[in-house]
Order: C-alpha cells, then structure tokens, then sequence
DNA sequence: AACTGTGAAGTTTTTCACAGCC
DNA sequence: GGCTGTGAAAAACTTCACAGTT
C-alpha cells in the first residue's frame, strides 16, 4: 500500500497566513462576524481561490454558502503559526535600526517581547529604550538561555551579522530576522527571513521612467 | 509572420537583480575582478542555473570559461535598474519608523536622497533629523512636483497609509514601500512594495517547537 | 578545463471550474 | 443563490544537462 503521508504545506503559503489574519484582525475590529475569500482576497488583492486552497493546506474552516466564522479562523491561524503565546526576542545591534526596533509598538502589540537589546560598543551599554536596557555582548548568550529565547532581529553592521549569527544560534536561536545585507550562513534547522529596503527600492526602480 | 515579441523579465527576476548587485559590490571591494555563476550562487544560497538565467534575460554579459566581469557586470546591473542616477525620495510619517529611514545610512549610500519628511501633527513640525526637516503634509505635494519624485516611503499608522497614497499618487509618486501593516489599493501604473517584520516573525514562529 | 547560455524536463504555484452543501 | 473545498488544467518558475566558446 501507497505511503498515505500529506506534503507539508509549502512555505509560500505559510507566509500569507500572517496577511490574512491581518486582514481577519482589521475585519474584527470593524464588528464583522463572517468573511468569505472572495472579501479577504479583495482586501488583499489575492484570488479568493488561492486563499481557500491556501487554507484548505490545514483544515476545512469555512461553511458552504456562508463563509467563515472570522472569530474561528483567527484563532485557528494564531493555533497554525504557535502565536496563542508570548515570544520571548532579542535584538542584536543598538544602532539607529535596532534602537526604532525596540520602540516599535508592533511586536509588543503582536505577542513578540524584546527582553533584550545588544551591542559591543561600550559606549551605548546602560542606556535605556521603551524600558529595555542596552547590555554588552556578553550577556547575550545568557539571556537567550534565561528567556528560552528561540527569535532574534540582527540590526548590526553587514561586516558583524554572520558572527553573531553564529553566536546567538549556538545559545539556541532557532529564527532570525536579519536587516544585514548580507547573505547569512546558517544550519538548516534555523530559519532566516531578510529585510532589506534598499532592495525593494531598488527592484522598483526598474519600472520607473527616466 | 508571428509576433516575435520576446516576453518582459519575470517580476521575481528583477527582484533577485538587487542581491546580484550587492554580492558583486562585495566581490569588488575584496579586489576581485571576475567571478562565476557558480562563486555568486554559493554566496546567495542560490543555483548558478538560476543564477546564469536570470541574467540571460538581459544580455550575454559573461564569457565562456572564465565568468563575469565584475566590473562590467556591476555597470550592467545598475543600467538595467537605472541606478546611474539619483532618485530623491520623501517619507511620510515622522514617528519611530520614520526617523529611523531618515537616519538609515544605505539610502544615501545607494543613490537615494530623502528630501523631505512629513507629518500632519503640527508638535512634529520644524525638528530637523541627520539634516532633513519634518515638513507639514501640506508641503507634500509641492515637494514632490518640485523635487520630481517617483518614490515614496510610508510610515505613517495603518489608518492613515491609504490617504496618503491617494496624494502621493496624485501628485505624481509612482513607487510606494509601505511600512503600514496594511494592502494599499493603487492604480495598475503604481508599484508597492510591503515591509512588515511582524509578518515575517508570524511565518518563521510556524516552524518553531513550542 | 572551466564556464556560459539555453532548450527541454521537472517541479511548484496558481487558476479554473464545478460538485456539493447551507 | 452563495459559498466552500478540490481535482484537473494552466501557468510560472527552477533545475538539468549539454553544446559551444575561451
């Protein structure tokens, strides 16, 4: 007999998930009790096609004829991507990028805790942002193993990303956020995501006329 | 006769056009002159199939046997992105996320001038950041005629990121990155890009063990 | 020998279109 | 009538593999 085994669903849907609970959260707020794909996928400009095959990936959440229950579907998605808890996060580098990382209402808003922001610079230890202290380099594997903390956010200079890559994965950080640019090394167990906005600007340039 | 018209480069090719471009700038600043598809793949984590194609949309810029000028190669890129200019840029919204483009240094590294920042709370107005003044959204539209400007930034609350793509628009801005964990709707000759690190938090917690 | 450029093959992703249910 | 879930079809994207050039 066949092996009966489901493919995990692709990445590639996994990162539309975040968008539509966005998009169910902005539906909530606006006392909205049912959705269909046909409105997610307006919001969002996505083919409501795609979004029920995207969903249909982890469980039959919607009723024919009606839609989906948008209360329901949240917490099914907030269950599918683990956010029914708070993340412990470290951010590495308190440049200008890390600084605006910590004062960023988002992530609080979102489950995500900083409970800790890192630089080797003496000069900037103690100083403290939206309630978090700068601490020195060496307090960062500590903190990753006291917080049990598997996410970072890598703000340092291009020329110190990989090396506290190397570091903070070793202490147990299985997640990085990284806004180097540069192309990290790393395990295949651990996930990198890039943020690069000179890029984007870039890849946009393409289109405009001289 | 049929229509020999060759199709425009996928979108997702020209994405990939900006990482080329940074690895070949770190290839020149170590001093070296050629490289291959294969040292850029191996840089990038991606193929050198994929890589050799890509380009080949575009020119036959390598030589059989021994690689890409890298040199050559840089001038190409930057053409094809129209990168051998300056492209000013303004941004909208002067809080934490705001500030922190104006302070970024890879702007003005890459060819891209911030010539204004903008605020509707009048408490923001007059305090100038790494040499640029926060403007009144009332200055907006003449900054962007005056300055000619085809890009834009925003980060401004969700709430208020459709209207001002609405005027950005109107008065001439045909590339928006939006920092607003919102999809904005825009005409079919305007281009957005999203940057949302949430999002890109949300989809990496997926593979974490609880 | 080393490496490009590229048709062809293979894989992944999206869209279509409709049976089935409310 | 309105909408989901889903096989099947279509489209998009990536990799293979190799002829051709230096």
């Amino acid at each position: 007999m066949a092996n009966q085994l489901k493919p995990p669903p692709p990445d590639i849907v996994i990162g539309r998930l975040p968008l539509y609970l966005r998009a169910l959260d902005l539906l909530a707020q606006e006392h909205k009790e049912v959705t269909s794909s046909y409105e997610l996928g307006e919001r969002l400009g996505i083919s409501s096609a795609q979004i029920r095959k995207d969903l249909s990936h982890f469980g039959d959440f919607g009723k024919q004829g009606t839609g989906y229950q948008i209360d329901f579907l949240i917490g099914q998605l907030q269950h599918i991507l683990k956010l029914n808890r708070h993340w412990p996060v470290v951010v590495i580098g308190a440049g200008h990028v890390g600084l605006a990382l910590v004062n960023y209402k988002g992530f609080q808003d979102n489950g995500f805790d900083i409970v800790g922001i890192f630089d080797r610079d003496p000069e900037k230890i103690g100083q403290e942002i939206n309630g978090v202290k700068v601490m020195p380099d060496s307090e960062l594997v500590t903190t990753i193993q006291e917080y049990k903390v598997k996410l970072a956010m890598i703000a340092t200079p291009a020329a110190a990303a990989q090396q506290s890559a190397d570091i903070i994965i070793e202490a147990g950080v299985r997640a990085i956020l990284s806004y180097a640019p540069i192309t990290l090394v790393v395990p295949p167990e651990v996930h990198v995501q890039y943020i690069d906005p000179v890029s984007k600007l870039q890849h946009m340039t393409y289109y405009l006329e001289e």
